[in-house]
DNA sequence: ACTGGGTAAACAG
DNA sequence: CTGTTTACCCAGT
């Protein structure tokens, strides 16, 4: 596992990679302790990592601004559930400026009644404004939660023109 | 505004 | 397997 700060207009943001791909990031202000594993030579290489940090600063970048990132790095999703990467899978279906609630969701999964595990799933997503899961709201338009704070999730969809009630 | 019952998934033990 | 927790939902007070 390799860590990258990626410095925004929004403060310090971390990624993780894996040989695999991002697999989390983090906002500004939530140190993690566990900066080197200890496991052995890092299996990502040089050149992944470049390309992969790059593609990721730049979706950062445009969907603070609101925009549609032109292209994701690979996510690692090895460490979800079948589950919760159906649902994660699903989140980056909702395009800017949208949004649909934890039961629509849950409906789009075949899965109707399955809203409040949807909420848990969004809760476990380990990558989010890439994985946008602030763009999921509760019943009626009404904000719901966000691990990272409900001032993170108003402020991002503020910044594509959404207000909740 | 608050409560209760229904629901699905993850996790601890 | 049982109990607990959870970024839910809806119909009643």
């Amino acid at each position: 596992m390799q860590t990258v700060t990626i410095p925004t207009e929004q403060g310090e943001f971390t990624a993780v990679y894996s040989e695999h791909g991002l697999a989390r990031l983090e906002f500004p202000g939530t140190r993690r302790l566990d900066r080197n594993s200890a496991t052995g030579p890092s299996k990502v290489t040089e050149s992944k990592l470049r390309r992969w940090s790059a593609t990721t600063a730049a979706a950062l970048e445009q969907i603070l601004d609101g925009k549609k990132p032109a292209s994701l790095p690979p996510f690692d999703w090895s460490g979800g559930t079948e589950f919760q990467r159906c649902v994660w899978a699903e989140l980056l279906r909702i395009g800017p400026g949208r949004t649909k609630s934890y039961s629509e969701i849950a409906t789009a999964l075949r899965n109707p009644g399955a809203a409040r595990a949807v909420g848990s799933a969004c809760g476990a997503n380990p990558i989010p404004v890439l994985v946008p899961c602030h763009r999921v709201l509760a019943a009626g338009g009404r904000l719901g939660g966000f691990s990272g704070g409900l001032d993170w999730k108003r402020r991002l969809l503020s910044r594509e023109n959404v207000t909740p009630k």
